[in-house]
DNA sequence: TGATTTATATGATTTAGTCATATATAATAG
DNA sequence: CTATTATATATGACTAAATCATATAAATCA
């Protein structure tokens, strides 16, 4: 049994790791929920369908504060809400710019996987 | 201007680097093609529309290695043909099994994907 | 015969991602 | 009231992935 609950919800990919998509699902979250903090972005990743299989959140956190240093994102300390204190993030435009770049990004990349799905069901298709 | 030729292709994603897809299409071209060499695999990318943008040949030399090694492909020397010998790779056992879990890895990356754009085009139909 | 194309390969380095662990506040259970 | 669990962020050390730079060699072309 795993210390941390976190550890219980990473099961992984089955035939590989997941991709560099973490940033861009941030920045997209950031976009239409306007501000969240690390804790809450894992639970939205999730909620939207975004299934990056992240095995250590340790590394959120660290993507939050490299994204930061570059300017894509801002942050500020907040301790006005129940539990512990939050770092919540908001998207800079400079962050928005670069969304709309990922974007292209990850199009030419879901028409790659499509290829790759087609080309996989038909060769099934034949040889069964 | 590139000293070989191969610099000239690769122009790189816009927005970030490819992910970890090139093993799975390099499992799927030996499957469809039956056999081909490291060389040809980089021709056939394109034509399949997998657009895999490889930045350093080298690096698909190594990774069919590595595969070699983990026994999803295997491969002999071939000298028989045009130009300088060629080293031939063909699909194991082993390798359209790890192929298929691939599929359902990918399908699953590929959804993600599809929410992604949704969720974004969705936010600049609101925005503007 | 000298340049170019086809073809494979590897040492050195950089970047990405994981593992292990530390810390602190707030909420809940006994 | 205290011990445990949940929420929340963080970082040092490490491993794996990918790139950069370069070497090699046979065949073809100018």
């Amino acid at each position: 049994m795993p210390k941390w609950k976190f550890k219980a919800w990473c099961t992984g990919y089955p035939g590989g790791k997941p991709p560099r998509f973490l940033r861009p699902f941030l920045l997209l979250l950031l976009l239409v929920e306007g501000k969240s903090h690390g804790y809450e972005l894992l639970e939205r990743l999730r909620e939207y369908g975004l299934n990056y299989e992240l095995q250590d959140i340790g590394y959120l956190y660290r993507t939050l504060r490299v994204m930061e240093r570059e300017g894509v994102v801002s942050s500020r300390w907040d301790v006005s809400g129940e539990g512990p204190g939050k770092r919540v993030y908001t998207i800079t435009e400079k962050g928005k710019k670069e969304l709309e770049e990922w974007t292209r990004t990850l199009a030419s990349i879901k028409d790659s996987l499509d290829s790759f799905l087609k080309i996989y069901m038909e060769a099934r298709g034949k040889s069964e």
